[in-house]
DNA sequence: AGCACGCCGACT
DNA sequence: GTCGGCGTGCTC
């Protein structure tokens, strides 16, 4: 048959599909005949691909094959999943735009791009209209296509003359009657045709109707509904259920709600079972008919939220809330940084500006960088926005991310709230996109494809003359870069709201605690804070961020730290269990007596975790109530909010954890904030040391003293001048970043360079060193004077889960220019049969371990 | 990523 | 003699 298409006069079209595999793409596929009308970017369809069948997209149709792909290669499309494309044109766009950033295949994109699940197209039922009924039973049969043979050649012979795949699709629905088939029972009967789009070409002749998630229904789940039936009055009804009080009882819900009733609903409200409802039925008193189950995830909202919405703003508030608008309304789509200190009321701007946008009748996105962080914004959402705003996370439940899907895509909400991945919400007119804590490192997915939701928020505001707001109280340093350079609008919201005081810093030499005292963990001044806080009742926050009881179990005698046999990293002592514990895969076994490398017994404990300073506190103030939260006792489901609340509700006086604690929540009973190891992570190998220490100090400093209560901070540091520690500890953002930006243009990172790190991974070292060598010597000989090359070479984490990696980096002045260096790169590996077998490539990458 | 094809060990 | 281990190559 494909033969019989592709000779005839008829033009051949070829569709090309993404699919979500990781290889180049996409791949070229002949659009047969019945497909015609459905073949359009954008449409999702079924496909053959080696030897499986996979859902891709199109992303473009063409009258001929790309170069190198040959008429003898290429295969017809299966079936077209929908009525129309699922994914916009710029849907399409951004995707494609992220699978080129990103260096993953543009199937890969459009598959993160869409909730998990969205595939299952089989539930759709298809029922016979009347019309439909009334083709069948006239025996209509559509005229056969005529076939004319092009000049000089003979005919293929005579049309087919089984009956079509459509006649026997509608005859199968007259066998079974009024409630339809599921798509997947008619595929039984039709198998190798393209039963989605042969429904879909049905119901465009109006002879069914498809119940599915286009039309009404959620992830196609549908319900019985009641109505009254036609022509019967409340009075009639009555009168025939005069000895049947339960169907009396029926009817005057029913009647009450005459444009129809769920029937679920309907037993409820009548309090009655499902008895009365066949008997009313029966007796042809109520017709039932089908709606779609949807909204079931939708709370009603009551209550308030912190009184969010109900404020007066401030008078900075209300210029930053200006600017936004202005942008909005002026139609100037540059991005705005919004740098507000912790307690500056940058949540209530958002609100605001989102609710101005819903009510010009267009859609916004709220981005925070945790799933955890969507109840707290979804609860001061719904204060301000009512049920206009939906979540969308990936910790939902299937059936309900799908609805919340479908509900924005179908224009029935225009506010979507939720993590990195919200950034691909389906709304059809965004015209705001926030990211809350824009600097925060959650929004780069550590999977492939290896997105950043700041990246991919601006190109889509970019794509859909939308304005995207930057909020931080310690903007990334790029993103502060864009903001002084001008590529960025720069909005400040210097202070607290309620003219709250910042808290006052001090800072505490360990070097000198050290000399004076012999103390490593607590100063005198922490403890002596402490004390002052339990006498007075008021609440600490204890910061360390290292869980487990001790960093590393040292040898004295051969100076060997007791390993992970899996990865290149020290074990952490866990005394809870009595064991060691490898924090990267998660490996344990029991703590040894003797060292296993040279057998003495004089093993030490070194560095300290929360559970040691934990263990500290207790013994120091037998009286206080101290908790940890850390990873291990969060492990449990819903531990995580009972520790905060119980904190809130001041039911515990020292609160230790790691930074985990730093991240949104306001503890208002909170007057001493403590960091323990203030400099711990300055002494990481990473360019991005400094920034993230300065990060997590200032965002802990904003967890001290929220309430009507003056807030203390102590950090302890070894390195008290380093200047991440200094302007953390004045709370000056922009010295830091005077500070930072000279060192990152100095060394040539990031923002002033593009880096791309490529991780080689394999089981034997030799043959891993071998491909980390062909790969970087192909980097430098497409690169030339391009890029830097740097490796290859052992990264911190040398072996990781049994694996050994070798790390690659290249750093170039602009990321278009590395990523074709890279491209090119890789083309001359696989030309050469070099090309590593296990490679990883992470553009822009946040750290490099 | 899958999945198929292909070439070498311990088993009904 | 086979079942099956995962190395290697390919997917329009």
């Amino acid at each position: 048959m494909a033969t019989g298409a592709s000779r005839s006069m008829k033009q051949t079209l070829y569709s090309q599909v993404a699919v979500p595999v990781p290889v180049k793409g996409p791949f070229s596929y002949e659009v047969p005949e019945a497909l015609l009308p459905f073949a359009t970017p954008g449409m999702r369809v079924r496909v053959p691909f080696g030897g499986r069948r996979l859902v891709g997209t199109i992303v473009a149709i063409s009258p001929s094959l790309p170069d190198g792909v040959s008429d003898a290669q290429v295969r017809p499309l299966l079936d077209c999943l929908d009525p129309q494309p699922l994914l916009s044109a710029t849907h399409l766009a951004l995707s494609g735009w992220m699978a080129e950033t990103t260096m993953s295949s543009w199937g890969e994109a459009i598959r993160t791009s869409l909730p998990a699940g969205l595939e299952m197209v089989g539930q759709r039922r298809v029922v016979l209209t009347p019309e439909g009924a009334a083709w069948v039973e006239m025996g209509r049969e559509e005229v056969v296509q005529s076939y004319e043979p092009p000049p000089g050649e003979l005919p293929l012979g005579p049309p087919r003359a089984a009956p079509s795949d459509r006649r026997r699709m509608l005859e199968r629905l007259v066998e079974h009657g009024g409630k339809g088939l599921k798509l997947s029972e008619i595929a039984k009967y039709l198998e190798g045709t393209s039963v989605c789009a042969l429904a879909y070409s049905l119901m465009a002749e109006g002879l069914v109707r498809v119940e599915d998630e286009w039309s009404d229904g959620i992830g196609g789940r549908w319900q019985q509904a009641l109505r009254p039936a036609d022509g019967v009055s409340r009075e009639a009804a009555l009168a025939a259920t005069s000895r049947a009080p339960a169907q009396r009882r029926l009817v005057y819900v029913l009647w009450d709600h005459d444009s129809g009733l769920a029937r679920t609903a309907a037993i409820r409200a009548a309090d009655c079972t499902q008895q009365a409802v066949r008997a009313l039925i029966e007796k042809g008193l109520v017709a039932t008919f089908r709606v779609a189950a949807e909204d079931t995830s939708a709370p009603a909202w009551t209550g308030d939220a912190d009184g969010a919405g109900t404020f007066d703003l401030t008078s900075a508030q209300l210029a930053a809330l200006e600017q936004i608008e202005s942008a909005l309304i002026g139609g100037a789509s540059r991005p705005l940084v919004l740098h507000g200190v912790t307690g500056s009321g940058k949540t209530e701007v958002y609100l605001r500006a989102a609710l101005g946008v819903v009510e010009r009748g267009r859609s916004a996105i709220l981005m925070v960088p945790e799933i955890g962080l969507t109840p707290l914004l979804e609860h001061r959402a719904r204060a301000v926005l009512g049920d206009r705003v939906v979540v969308m996370h990936s910790g939902m439940a299937k059936g309900q991310r799908i609805e919340s899907w479908w509900r924005a895509r179908r224009g029935r909400v225009p506010v979507v709230i939720g993590p990195r991945s919200a950034v691909f919400a389906p709304l059809p007119d965004v015209h705001l996109i926030v990211l809350d804590e824009e600097q925060d490192g959650a929004y780069k997915q550590d999977e492939s494809p290896r997105y950043h939701g700041r990246q991919v928020a601006l190109r889509r505001a970019e794509l859909e003359g939308a304005v995207a707001v930057l909020g931080s109280a310690t903007p990334a340093v790029e993103t502060f870069h864009g903001a002084r350079s001008g590529s960025y609008g720069y909005i400040e919201l210097p202070e607290r709201v309620a003219s709250r005081p910042l808290p006052e810093v001090r800072v505490v030499d360990m070097r000198e605690a050290f000399q004076s005292s012999g103390r490593t963990l607590l100063s005198a001044e922490l403890e002596g804070a402490i004390a002052e806080r339990l006498e007075r009742g008021e609440q600490s926050l204890l910061l360390l961020n290292r869980r487990g009881f001790a960093a590393s179990l040292l040898c004295r005698v051969c100076g060997e730290r007791v390993p992970c046999p899996d990865c290149a990293v020290s074990l952490t002592v866990h005394r809870q269990r009595r064991s060691l514990v490898c924090h990267y895969c998660d490996h344990r076994q029991p703590v040894p007596i003797a060292c296993p490398h040279c057998g003495a017994e004089q093993l030490h404990e070194m560095g300290h975790g929360t559970q040691q300073l934990q263990q500290s506190l207790e013994a120091l103030f037998p009286a206080a109530r101290c908790q940890r939260f850390d990873a291990d006792e969060t492990r449990r489901r819903g531990a995580h909010g009972r520790i905060l609340s119980a904190f809130s509700r001041g039911e515990l006086d020292i609160l230790v954890g790691t930074q985990m604690l730093a991240k949104g929540h306001d503890f208002p009973g909170v007057t001493l904030v403590g960091i323990v190891g203030a400099d711990d992570a300055l002494g990481l190998p990473d360019f991005r040391a400094a920034e993230r220490t300065f990060q997590l100090l200032t965002q802990m400093a904003g967890r001290a003293g929220r309430g009507d209560l003056a807030g203390t901070v102590v950090l302890q540091a070894y390195k008290p001048d380093h200047y991440a520690i200094r302007a953390a500890m004045a709370q000056d953002y922009d010295s830091f970043y005077a500070e930072e930006i000279e060192f990152r243009r100095r060394l040539a990172y990031p923002p002033y360079a593009a880096l791309i790190a490529c991780v080689c991974r394999g089981k034997s070292l030799p043959a891993l060193k071998e491909e980390a060598d062909w790969l970087a010597a192909a980097v430098r000989e497409a690169g030339g004077q391009e890029v830097r090359v740097f490796g290859p070479a052992s990264p911190v984490l040398a072996r990781l889960r049994g694996f050994h990696r070798m790390q690659v980096l290249i750093k170039g002045d602009s990321g278009e220019r590395v990523r074709n260096v890279l491209n090119e790169s890789l083309e001359r590996c696989v030309a050469a049969g070099r090309m590593p077998r296990d490679l990883r490539i992470d553009v822009d990458p946040l750290n490099l371990m």
